[in-house]
RNA sequence: GCGCCCGUAGCUCAGCUGGAUAGAGCAUCGGCCUUCUAAGCCGAGGGUCGCAGGUUCGAGUCCUGCCGGGCGCGCCA
């Protein structure tokens, strides 16, 4: 009953894998008895049916060698058959439709999910698909200039959860948030911080249109005016001499504020512009970490930019982009030849006032990525940067590193709605919702589950009520109702003073007869291949879908019969088996970040 | 104009990388609580998979061309 010698006891093999095997045996061995001569064409699969009537698996491999093997899919269907392995797993085989081989697997072999379940708790569902390779996962990245928004939230939600699936794949993962702590817009962060210091230091001043004016910025503003007091003060008049006029005036607001950070670095000298730079930065991204934190997302490591500019891996990224003869001067800057490897058109690397572009250390970050020995690097981006993407691969495979290692996953906008209507969002005015805003209103369970119920790359139409209703058309409330219920059951058993013994409803589980028995069974079994499916598709909502599905099957199960029943046999089974079922919802919901309550 | 993504039931979406008769949830209508939590369950209706071609044993799925929606096309990040 145990399976084949194959199965690891913590690592037990999916019924499909074990099939695969069979299959792929067959077929090494038909090889080499000569009654086929082909080669094994791509696609031969084991699957799922839809209908039962097609037993429980198929394999499309008589249809798929037809054409390759020049004989009739049925013959060669007949040919694999009868030199297919016995198993105690599969029941019986047969050949249906136009060549399909369906298996239908026996009941013992579903019955056995329980033991499995039961016996690999927490770790039930992982694998080792991954082979321990070490994946980088680099997700949300935001520019510390503010406090995480909805958008961001998305990304968060979606690259911790496939970092965590690829975890339980079996690979190696290092989780990455690449820090912006250099360039221009750190730079307006930090004008911005010093003029609302010196509104506070008691000057008057217009603040400028290209300015950042959320509220955090004023905070930031009257810590360091507590902490060094008038130190940093210059007069406005200082400030803003010689400055191009702000775009409100008639002029440029680019220019406007470019003028400004030049004016704070002379005035402040380079220590005490720093010390601004510093208590701006310091202060959003500890705001930054906290909030990911406790939205259950954690990282391997935080890179930051400056180190790259300071250890100089963006000159040697451009050297390096030169000595392979893909740069060019035009019209006093440098540029990547990046069209010869296929972008739409040619990148500025170096800018003709001699600063170098975010581009640049971009390919300084991704060289720096790969060296680090990465099987693949994963890059979790939002949707508007799809245009990037050739270019970084681009720089990739002109320094000679292979781009294929990249995947770059682009995650569509989040659209809020509140009472049917769209809630506006504008990040120009500094009102914007913020993740913490909408963990706060709809709690972290919620927001992680909304956030991965759809493919990244479709748009999400995110409902606040229907996150907040605590209903069964709340998918969340739905699934962790599932769980909350196993336990409850598990208190009214020692309430009515009934036993329970694991090992005795592992030995009864032929008990279970019931077809909404079989049905969890069978969803028992297939969990791990979800988590894997998820996993190497990067698709948490795949996983999602299957915990709506299971927790239906079992709701439904609860409602047509009675768990805490006198026969002891069939009780005991039972239990087994929710608890199994208990098990892989508390598992699910964990890699989707979800809490599995005891209660509720 | 060019590029990327999306188009499946009234609405929101799945569809396991090309398989067998296209599925859920919501909404609508009709049922189920003296029995382990009704935060639940059961049943019914609802479809030209945007349109037109093509590839093959087989297409919602792959290719081409249109149509519609979103996003992007900076010496910004």
């Amino acid at each position: 009953m145990q399976g084949l010698a194959t199965a690891h006891p913590n690592r037990p093999i999916t019924m499909k894998n074990h099939l695969k095997e069979l299959v792929d045996t067959t077929l090494a061995a038909l090889r080499e008895a000569g009654e086929l001569t082909c080669d094994l064409p791509e696609g031969i699969a084991v699957e799922r049916t839809r209908d039962p009537s097609h037993g429980d698996f198929a394999v499309n491999a008589a249809m798929v060698l037809a054409r390759t093997a020049r004989r009739k899919p049925r013959d060669l269907a007949e040919a694999i058959v009868a030199r297919l392995p016995a198993s105690p797993k599969v029941a019986k085989v047969e050949i249906a439709g136009p060549g399909f081989i369906n298996f239908f697997m026996t009941p013992a072999a579903f019955q056995a999910a329980i033991g499995e379940v039961l016996e690999a708790g927490e770790a039930y569902g992982r694998s080792t698909a991954g082979g321990g390779r070490h994946v980088q996962v680099e997700f949300v990245s935001a520019n510390p200039t503010g406090p995480l928004h909805v958008g961001h939230g998305r990304g968060a939600a979606y690259g911790a959860t496939v970092a965590d699936l690829l975890a339980a794949a079996g690979f190696r993962v290092h989780r990455e948030y690449y820090v912006n702590d250099a360039g221009r817009q750190m730079d307006i962060l930090a004008a911005s911080v010093w003029l609302r210091y010196l509104e506070l230091c008691g000057e008057t001043l217009t603040f400028p249109a290209n300015g950042y004016k959320g509220d955090y910025i004023y905070d930031i503003g009257a810590t360091l005016h507590r902490e060094h007091g008038e130190a940093f003060r210059h007069p406005v008049d200082a400030v803003f001499e010689g400055v191009p006029a702000d775009e409100p005036a008639g002029g440029d607001k680019e220019r406007h504020i470019d003028g400004i950070v030049a004016k704070a670095k002379a005035l402040l000298g380079a220590t005490s512009y720093r010390t601004v730079f510093d208590a701006g930065l310091d202060a959003i991204l500890g705001d930054i970490r906290q909030d990911l934190e406790e939205f259950g997302v954690a990282y391997e490591e935080w890179f930051s930019e400056r180190s790259l500019v300071e250890t100089g891996a963006v000159d040697t990224a451009i050297e390096r982009l030169k000595a392979a003869g893909h740069v060019y001067e035009k019209e006093g800057a440098l540029w990547f030849r990046s069209t010869d490897f296929g972008d739409e058109k040619d990148r500025v690397v170096v800018r003709e006032n001699g600063v170098k572009t975010y581009f640049a250390s971009d390919i300084a970050y991704h060289m720096n990525k790969l060296e680090r020995g990465f099987d693949r690097v994963i890059d979790v981006w939002g949707a508007d940067h799809h245009g990037y993407v050739p270019r970084v691969k681009a720089a990739l495979s002109a320094i000679g590193d292979d781009p294929s290692k990249l995947d770059v996953l682009l995650v569509q906008f989040a659209i809020l709605y509140r009472g049917g209507e769209k809630v506006q969002m504008s990040t120009r005015s500094g009102e914007f919702v913020t993740l913490r805003e909408l963990r706060e209103e709809v709690g972290n369970d919620a927001a992680r589950f909304f956030y991965v119920m759809r493919k990244c790359e479709q748009h999400l139409d995110f409902d606040l009520d229907l996150a907040k209703s605590q209903s069964a058309d709340n998918p969340v409330y739905y699934i962790q109702y599932a769980h909350a219920r196993v336990c409850s059951v598990m208190r009214q058993l020692e309430e009515k003073g009934l036993s329970f013994d694991r090992e005795a409803g592992l030995a009864e589980a032929g008990r279970l007869t019931e077809t909404h028995e079989q049905a969890l069974l069978a969803s028992l079994a297939k969990y791990p291949e979800v988590v894997e499916a998820a996993a190497l598709n990067h698709e948490p909502h795949q996983l999602a879908h299957f915990l709506r599905e299971f927790a239906n099957e079992f709701h439904t199960y609860y409602n047509a019969h009675q768990f805490l029943v006198d026969d002891a046999a069939v009780r005991n089974a039972r239990l087994a088996l929710i608890l199994a079922v208990r098990q892989v919802i508390a598992n699910g919901l964990g890699l989707l970040g979800v809490s599995a309550p005891e209660s509720m």
